[in-house]
RNA sequence: GUCCCUGUAGCUCAGCUGGAUAGAGCGGCUGCCUUCUAAGCAGCGGGUCGCAGGUUCGAAUCCUGCCAGGGACGCCA
């Protein structure tokens, strides 16, 4: 990427001009290669002669004048300049601009793909709610977060794998089976209370009618131990389809859908359990066992085994990950949590250090909540009471584009709003129009052009020399940045932002230049420029989990 | 009480890990459709970057202390 390419030819301006006695003997920082949001000031920039003034004891505009003799020409910068107060600026030459467009034609679909990643083997597990009732809108964020960082890092030449963990067992599945129980045997004119810590939500009665109406009374004939546990089966079966297809719907899909049972069924369980004793992590106290994360400078200790023998949510979670890093064998893992886990952190980290792996590999973004409002009117969400917007009901109401592109919108430790009466409406008001209708408009002139018999064979990229040609390769040049970006950050908010950009310098494009025209030659450049942008637009959108409509 | 996240324009939020004159969308006001989509474009107005210190050539960004909102502190997940 150019970005690095600069970098390098500092560094080696750098040591060239110390070879020469220019500059005083000093360790180079890392050189951090920026856009100035003034175009005046070129294409690329650099800080680093201002960073250096205090160890180089040299005034960093000296520094700077210093240095560009030394900065060996490529073909792609036209000049090299210094700028008060010491500032580095690169401007790229319009030819080289102009011939990009047909790099991007070649890359095809395939722009943007980076090969930072070098195929290392990553794990993105995101969403993995409890499988006791319907997926609702902040889980929804999750699942847009994730799934788009999946597409990024993809881009970014990672080997990715998307995961979703689901507790099939545990306290708050038996939780459930017995709330399924307790509404089934209601639904079947029979007298039922309904545990107090169960899930009262309505879907819990409509599960269970629909189980009745499938299945009539089966269950209700066998052993009670053994209908109520064959009936929670059925019910989580049930509820996992609602939440693979509602997922679906919003264009998340996994590659593999991982159940907490297995980790006791195949032995990981154990086998972590014994290693973490083996190192002096596990203690005995006031009848259950405990991971003592205290000695890895945390608060306090967590029971892993209850004093009923049961194991508790963190020791499942502590085997799934002895699974990712030493079983399977991921270079990194990645898991996105909502706000409520953020506790279970810092405990993980620990787990991770005391089963001695590199605790860096372990990335937890924690997504903070989604209040949801109609216009003024705030909207409550609780699972437990039932009371909330389902992501099924959210998909229905404003479709998976809107949905997403909002999701997307807000940095992941950001609380943020979503407002259903604005993500509805398909105007201006929404941003979410805005980016597709710039590539609508793009396919729409390519039809004209098809039309009227022009076409871009044979067209010379060098006629593109006027600004807002330039100011659009310029930006589309900034797909494969922001990719590295995204891939390091894991802040896929970005690429709202940059899709909106896009659009805007598109649509600026579009306002002063005519494409098809009485020119020829300039026709034919203009249709291969525009191909291009429809290209990246595309691929923008496409990284969202977008549709890139032809027309609208 | 302890820990974590957040505080930037009327509203919703960006701000590229310390850089050049702090940005966008929406809302408000004013213009622009006989020519490839007006779901668009151009312009105007709008700011003690929560407050107070500190670090340095330079702070919305880093450190400390307050204030406000949210979340977590369970043998729930």
């Amino acid at each position: 990427m150019l970005k690095q390419a600069i970098a390098d030819l500092l560094t080696k301006a750098f040591k060239e001009a110390q070879k020469a006695g220019k500059l005083p003997a000093f360790t180079l920082p890392e050189i951090v290669i920026e856009h100035p949001q003034n175009p005046e000031h070129g294409d690329y920039s650099s800080s680093v002669a201002l960073k250096l003034a205090k160890e180089a004891r040299m005034k960093p505009l000296d520094i700077a004048k210093a240095i560009i003799s030394f900065i060996t020409r490529s073909p792609e910068i036209a000049k090299v300049d210094v700028a008060p107060p010491g500032f580095i600026n690169f401007t790229l030459k319009k030819e080289w601009l102009a011939k990009q467009v047909n790099a991007i034609l070649a890359e095809g679909n395939g722009y943007g793909n980076i090969p930072l990643g070098k195929g290392k083997k990553i794990q993105i597990e995101f969403v993995s709610v409890n499988p006791t009732g319907p997926i609702h809108v902040g889980h929804g964020r999750g699942a847009v977060l994730g799934s788009t960082l999946c597409n990024v890092m993809t881009a970014g030449g990672f080997d990715v794998i998307k995961e979703y963990y689901f507790n099939d067992s545990g306290s708050q599945m038996d939780a459930f089976r017995n709330s399924l129980w307790a509404r089934y045997r209601q639904a079947l004119g029979k007298d039922a209370a309904m545990p107090e810590d169960g899930y009262h939500g309505n879907y819990m009665v409509d599960l269970a009618k629909e189980i009745v109406r499938e299945e009539g009374d089966r269950y209700l004939k066998m052993p009670e131990v053994e209908g109520i546990d064959k009936l929670g089966e059925v019910g989580l079966t049930k509820i996992l389809a609602d939440t693979r297809e509602d997922l679906k719907n919003l264009r998340v899909e996994y590659d593999v859908w991982y159940s907490e049972k297995t980790l006791y069924e195949n032995g990981q369980f154990d086998k972590v359990m014994k290693l973490l004793k083996k190192k002096g992590y596990i203690a005995e106290k006031e009848g259950a066992t405990w991971f003592v994360s205290t000695a890895l400078g945390e608060d306090k200790d967590n029971v892993v085994i209850r004093s009923n023998g049961s194991p508790t949510y963190f020791a499942a979670d502590i085997a799934y990950h002895y699974n990712k890093f030493i079983e399977r064998k991921f270079d990194k893992v990645i898991n996105i949590w909502g706000a409520d886990h953020m506790g279970h952190v810092s405990r993980m980290k620990a787990v991770v250090s005391a089963l001695e792996i590199d605790p860096t590999r372990l990335e937890i973004i924690v997504n903070q909540m989604v209040t949801m409002r109609r216009g003024g009117e705030v909207v409550r969400i609780s699972r437990r009471t039932g009371d909330m917007i389902t992501l099924r009901e959210l998909l229905e109401e404003v479709g998976p584009d809107a949905c997403r592109f909002i999701l997307l919108s807000r940095a992941a430790d950001a609380q943020m709003d979503f407002d259903m009466e604005l993500a509805k409406k398909q105007s201006a008001e929404n941003p979410v129009y805005y980016v597709q209708y710039a590539h609508a408009r793009i396919a729409s002139i390519l039809k004209l052009a098809e039309e009227r018999g022009a076409t871009d064979k044979g067209g010379d990229v060098s006629l593109l020399t006027t600004e807002p040609e330039l100011t659009l390769i310029r930006k589309m040049l900034l797909l494969p940045e922001l990719v590295e970006t995204i891939s390091l950050t894991l802040e896929p908010h970005h690429l709202t932002y940059y899709a909106q950009d896009l659009a805007t310098v598109f649509h600026a494009f579009y306002r002063d230049c005519r494409v098809v025209s009485d020119n020829k030659a300039l026709t034919s450049a203009r249709l291969k420029l525009v191909k291009a942008a429809k290209l990246v637009l595309g691929r923008t959108l496409n990284l969202m989990g977008m549709t890139a409509p032809e027309r609208m």
